[in-house]
DNA sequence: CCTCTATTTAATCGATTGTTAGATTAAATA
DNA sequence: TATTTAATCTAACAATCGATTAAATAGAGG
């Protein structure tokens, strides 16, 4: 709530790329509280010190300041990509593995809200053949899944559904801890993060264990 | 807690219900699909077949309109509480249970969907106090978890969290499926939803099971 | 028939939206 | 030093937003 002297300040005219970063910063947390269309530009644009033609003459126009937002979040995932070579098999490696996504999702709280609207937006705007950021998280974690199959470590879940039941309730979390911890009368957010990893942790433990599951 | 400003309490003419009703059908899918922000009041009065002020006159506001779709989403719930007296206390009841929640999102699909934004809009505007429309399902949920686990039935899990964790998954499965499906280059719909059910109902058995989780 | 009230519409309001044009400033280049 | 380019501003555009007003329509009771 103080826009005086935008930029001046420091003698220097502020660079480009750090006006441009700090756009986006401010782009995507309120992105994330209002959603696309509940998020003018003119809001972004003052509570990042510029105006609206600067957010223009940067990112050409809403949708793709919007866009560019969304690369950023996909980048922000690949260091927690599991790694390739050495590939999981237990249920405890694989339920670590799917845990990394937790921790992303804290790490950048917002951005599972984000994720979460894109989710619900994309069949309305056919958007042009976005892929979704989180199809090679779940393959990878499936993947493991299959490895840990064929090595008779993990029982005979379904793999992609499984990955994608752990990584929708890790989702819906994290887009929700605020309301949540309210609900739950819960005094401290780690407390319902703890809870929260240890419930995920037990579930994914529990239904990859190779003697459980599969009785249709 | 009605306006009862708007129909006149018991007069006779009434061509009204009628036009509230579709009103309101169309209104809950708009802003399922499009978010509160991103459905104008021009969009819902055009495929309603009226005009705004038609709007204004049954509903009040914009904001009052949206209320009352969620007020009506709420109602949509109760039949799938679980019944009270005979509480079930074995973990297939249990998972039984909450998948009554996931025939709910399924029999009113765009319903989960209006419910995540809800959940990620609550705490940017600080609402009238509203409470959350599932905090009593999983309260349910958990209630019936204790019972089992004071029967010896069920194991040493976080009775509120699994039911979270349970519900957050499903609310992201019904929110998501249009999207899921073509992910997971799923040719009919409908085995989506059995391969979710059965992993779902897997998961939470699996977890439920007294021998399982609890190894801190 | 007329009258009254509930319901709906057409027309319009002021505010806000995304976007654009032109001016201004600072740095880079020649 | 003169010129060009990059970056940002102010001001304004047309379009759309939610909301309002006054008038028209419909239906039942007398």
């Amino acid at each position: 709530m103080f826009d005086i002297e935008p930029a001046r300040r420091a003698g220097r005219p502020l660079g480009a790329p750090e006006t441009r970063r700090n756009c986006l910063d401010v782009a995507e947390r309120l992105f994330a509280a209002g959603g696309f269309a509940g998020t003018g530009l003119r809001d972004i644009a003052a509570r990042a010190g510029v105006t609206g033609a600067t957010l223009a003459y940067h990112f050409g126009s809403k949708e793709k300041l919007y866009g560019a937002v969304l690369a950023r979040i996909a980048d922000s995932i690949l260091p927690y990509l599991p790694p390739t070579p050495p590939m999981p098999s237990d249920p405890a490696s694989v339920a670590g593995l799917i845990e990394r996504f937790l921790d992303w999702a804290l790490d950048h709280r917002h951005y599972a809200t984000l994720l979460l609207r894109e989710l619900m937006e994309n069949p309305d705007r056919a958007r042009k053949a976005k892929r979704w950021y989180l199809l090679p998280l779940i393959e990878a974690y499936a993947a493991a899944i299959r490895a840990g199959q064929e090595r008779g470590t993990v029982g005979p879940v379904d793999p992609e559904m499984t990955a994608f039941h752990a990584t929708g309730a890790i989702t819906h979390f994290a887009a929700s801890t605020v309301t949540i911890q309210r609900m739950l009368a819960l005094d401290h957010e780690a407390e319902a993060v703890d809870r929260f990893r240890r419930t995920l942790r037990d579930s994914l433990v529990a239904m990859l264990a190779p003697a459980a599951a599969g009785e249709a």
